[in-house]
DNA sequence: CACTGCAAGTTGATGGTGTAAACATAAATA
DNA sequence: TATTTATGTTTACACCATCAACTTGCAGTG
C-alpha cells in the first residue's frame, strides 16, 4: 500500500472497495474489520464514515462489486460454452468455481441480501438467464419452470456452500458429476 | 433464569448449552456472544473458560447438540413417511424445515465443520442413510451413487440457505416442488 | 472431624472492535 | 480572496474475547 502525501486521499471510497476486495481474497471467512481496512489503506478508522454510514454499508459495497464479478464470470463461461443446455451448465459450474476461488467474497455476497429475488420476475440479468433456461427445460414436459430454476440454483449454491464449509470434499470429479449432467 | 444461591453453579456446562440454544432460537444470524451468554446464565464471563477453552469451543458444543436435534428430526420424518423414496424425500424436507425453523442454530451447525464427510464412508448415521438411498436410486441405471447423494444434499442445503439469506422466497409450494419430486 | 488440595467461581486488566462528537485541513465556490 | 463544504483526524465510549491472579467451597485423606 502506497503512502499518501496529501491530507485528503483522493478517492477513499474506491480505495476502500479495491483494498477490501484484495484483503478478502486472502481469507476463507468473511471477517474483514473496518479498522483493519482503514489501517491497510493508511487512513484513520473514522474516515471511512465519510463514505459509508456504517460497516454494513461498507461490506455491502464490496458485495455489490463481487456480484458484478460473479456475473461477469458466468457470462464469460456461458459465452464459451455456447447457448442452450451447455451454456446453462457452464453458468452453474462458473458459480461454483467462483465460490471456491473467492470464499470470503462469495459468503459476503450471500450475506448481503439486496432484495429477495422473485423467481418469476426478470429483475436481474442472471435471473433472466436462469429463468430462460428453466422455461426451456420445463417446456419439454417436466415440472414448473420456477421449480426447475430453484432446483438448479439451489444445487449449485448448496454444492458450493457444503464444500466451502468443509462438509463435502473439493473433489473436481464430484463437482463435474453434480453440475455437468444436470438436469 | 433462576437465581443461584451457591458460589458454585452445579453444572455450568449444561446450563451454557441449554441457555445458549434457547437464545439462538430467537435470532436469525449466529451472533451469540460469550459475555452475553454468561450474563443470561447469571455468571461471570470468564467462568465459562473453566468449561470451554474458548468461544469457538463453546459454539461447537451448541452446534453438536443442534446436530443431534437435526438428526432426530430427520429420523422422525423418515419414520413417518415409511422407507424407500418417500422416506428419502421426507428426510430432505425435514432438513429444510429444520433450517427454516432454527436459522441461527442451523448456520452454527454448518459453520462448525466437525470433519469433512467422506461421501463413500458410513461415518455418520445420516450419511449412511443418504448413501443407502443414493445407491438405491443409482442402481436403476443413473449416475454414480456419490453424485446422487451429493446432489440431494446440495439441493436441500442450497434451498435452505438461499431462503435463509432471503434470496429465495420462503414459499411453501416452491419448497415442496423442489424437494418432493426429486429425484 | 479437621485439614488440605483442587475444581470452579470471582475481579481486574489488556488489546481488539464499531461508532459518535468535536476538531482540522484542503478544495470548491462566491 | 474569503468562506463554505467535503473530507480528513483525534479522542472517547461501550462492547467484545481472553489472560492472570485471587477466592470460595466441595471432596477426600490424615
Amino acid at each position: 500500500m502506497e503512502v499518501r502525501k496529501s491530507y485528503h486521499h483522493g478517492d477513499l471510497r474506491a480505495a476502500a472497495v479495491e483494498v477490501g476486495l484484495t484483503m478478502l481474497e486472502a481469507r476463507k471467512v468473511n471477517d474483514l474489520g473496518l479498522r483493519e481496512l482503514a489501517r491497510a489503506i493508511g487512513v484513520s478508522p473514522t474516515a471511512l464514515y465519510r463514505h459509508f454510514p456504517d460497516k454494513e454499508a461498507l461490506l455491502a459495497a464490496l458485495a455489490a462489486e463481487g456480484l458484478k464479478r460473479l456475473a461477469a464470470a458466468q457470462h464469460a463461461a456461458a459465452a464459451v460454452a455456447g447457448g442452450g443446455v451447455a451454456g446453462f451448465r457452464a453458468t452453474g459450474a462458473a458459480y461454483v468455481r467462483f465460490a471456491l476461488s473467492n470464499p470470503a467474497l462469495f459468503r459476503l455476497i450471500c450475506a448481503s441480501p439486496g432484495q429477495t429475488a422473485r423467481l418469476g420476475s426478470d429483475s436481474d440479468d442472471a435471473m433472466r438467464f436462469l429463468m430462460l433456461n428453466a422455461r426451456h427445460v420445463a417446456a419439454s414436459g417436466g415440472p414448473d419452470a420456477k421449480v426447475v430454476a430453484a432446483r438448479a440454483w439451489a444445487m449449485a449454491h448448496g454444492l458450493a456452500m457444503l464444500i466451502l464449509d468443509g462438509q463435502l470434499p473439493a473433489d473436481e470429479a464430484l463437482i463435474d458429476g453434480v453440475v455437468d449432467n444436470y438436469p
